[in-house]
DNA sequence: GATGAATGAGAATTCATTCAT
DNA sequence: CATGAATGAATTCTCATTCAT
């Protein structure tokens, strides 16, 4: 290996490298807080040396930026919602919420990010509203067109997207926090979606 | 008493820089989160010297458990919860979830101390978590007066109530992130409670 | 002014404050030494208040000195050579080492801080050697009526006088160090006098 | 050498700072002690920034148990026992309370470190005791060969080594604080050796 | 006399960042 | 590219001393 045979090599092991960065950031991120998290400990757990990480990132706040800007989950977050098939609303609204859900526990580190840092870091509560906003939007269409098709009510759409949003995200939290052994999300979602779409007042006289 | 003029006096001096020096350090937690607040910061804040923080509080962890200990709302939140009246259910819902958005905002530095920390420091998440089943205990045993008078169908009331609270806790803090011009809670809590009670599902056949 | 009714006893209970700030500084200063000993914990060992040492000392210097000063037990030296009997020379050694070794067992905490500070502070060494040259010249007169007696030979009485000395205390450190299971002064003292004695006593019939 | 044009001198480069840096610290520790000695004040004697200290050294008291693994003297001590030549008993004692003598004096700093901290620092008076068991041991098996070459008679070898080790670092530690104008070395010892001796050697003719 | 609140000058320690090798 | 030694500013915490009450 005299040191630059394939160039190619060089800059696939480059972006290699940043990206073992990338991830062992995430990683501290997430346990420690961007305050909390220090340069050592994130190459260490990258396996690089502590330098090497100022080669790819000018300092710990671009780093944290690139973090989020490459592990955002936008683009999945649409995705879901585009790929609903032509069930009953019901089961489309159980399914999208626990695709959702499922979402969230797939991107565990990024989500303890936006969560601490969200309040202090305008450019990481930026990507997370960003993210609920499509969440909420993505929901209400889904929402208009089970209007349109006459299996919902003229109602307001906003604030049903809006519940079904808070109460994916604050089961995922609570479940974060609780441990595994707190409501599942299959126990708690179909209940909900149900509730949600029947209401919970008794007809008697109806 | 020959000694001292007034012994009582510095005592309650003494007790008022303690609180001074708790404001500021719920403000200044709140603002910068644990980590980024510095014991200078705080101290500049109570307008008082460096040291002085030390003789009230062995260490900066202390006072953080102090700051939550003293501002803690679980009061407040059971005084809401017992004092509703007569009113429809409807109502009797919508104030309840009203108020606790009022308490929530009324309370902004520690749901933001919460918030930050509540997934790192332990004593944190314990306060917040012991909150949260405090409102959904309470919403549940609430629903269930409901039932039982037959105002409301039997159904899983623990969803409901998580729903509900997730809800405002979630409006709150979007709220709190988009500033006032968004979604107010006079607008979207009645609606929310609205939709809940009677479901969204249109009823052509029934 | 009823305060003053009996003015000695105000100047007996300012003495016996005084005394009770000198013992816990001396307890506190032999155990944490003079850097590592805290104002406030002599004051708490003494069951006074912090701003009160400072009615009676100017300072932690003047205290150490004082301390010093106080506990100083170079009378109590004199007044063991002084009262040595008419016995054998081997018994009047012995029990000169033995009392010499108990009167440092009775001043351990004194004995620690010359230890500690007896490099730094010219005031403590300068005690502390005062100490061993009073024991050495009183020694070495004791020896020089043996010499005088004829029960010892003609020899260098000051290399005697120090070794003597240098062995009681020696021995006293190590057994403050490795315990009370160390070799006692009782079985010690007498052996080495023994040893030294067949040395310097003169044989007449040789 | 692809790399780095020397990858050997940084290392040395560095294990030559970190030599500067005990050398520093024995000394500040030496003339201040452990409470006294500051971080800043063993850096700027090393000649680095205070910071650097802590890339070799967790902490303070690492430093300092560094300090005194690295200077610690009993091989040289094992050394000087090793090496005695076939001459008089006489003559063979002398040499090694000198050289012993020599050996603390050569370690004026580390001597000093014992002295001060060996009462508060279990680390620190582990090494210490574990030098004059060194000594006091060698000299018992130094002496009991005499008693086998009937040189020397039968007694408490114990009582005579321990006698002459706290002679000879007693003799020490007062030229230490008086200054070099006090009874030296080479006058003192062999008189006190011939003082013991005349009593421990054995007399065949009696 | 007595108290302990208040101060502020350091002390140890951490850590992002730079740079020689 | 890669390393980790070096820096120094910032941070938490300590403590002798003062002083109003």
């Amino acid at each position: 290996m005299p040191e630059t045979a394939k160039p190619e090599t060089r800059k696939i092991q480059a972006e290699k490298r940043r990206q073992e960065i990338l991830d062992a950031a995430l990683k501290v991120f997430a346990e420690q807080g961007y305050q909390g998290a220090t340069i050592s400990q994130i190459s260490e757990t990258a396996g690089t040396s502590l330098g090497l990480l100022y080669h790819y990132f000018p300092n710990k706040e671009a780093l944290m930026e690139a973090v989020i800007a490459e592990h955002s989950f936008l683009l999945q977050l649409k995705n879901i919602i585009a790929k609903q098939g032509k069930q009953s609303i019901e089961s489309v609204l159980s399914q999208l919420c626990l695709q959702f859900y499922r979402l969230l526990e797939s991107k565990k580190e990024l989500v303890a990010i936006f969560l601490r840092e969200g309040t202090s870091n305008p450019a990481v509560s930026q990507v997370w509203f960003s993210m609920i906003r499509q969440g909420v939007t993505s929901l209400i269409s889904l929402l208009d067109q089970g209007v349109k098709q006459g299996v919902l009510k003229e109602h307001r759409l906003d604030v049903t997207a809006r519940t079904l949003m808070s109460a994916v995200v604050m089961l995922y939290l609570t479940r974060e926090a609780y441990g595994e052994g707190f409501t599942s999300p299959e126990d708690f979602i179909p209940q909900m979606i149900a509730s949600q779409l029947s209401g919970i007042k008794s007809r008697q006289k109806e």
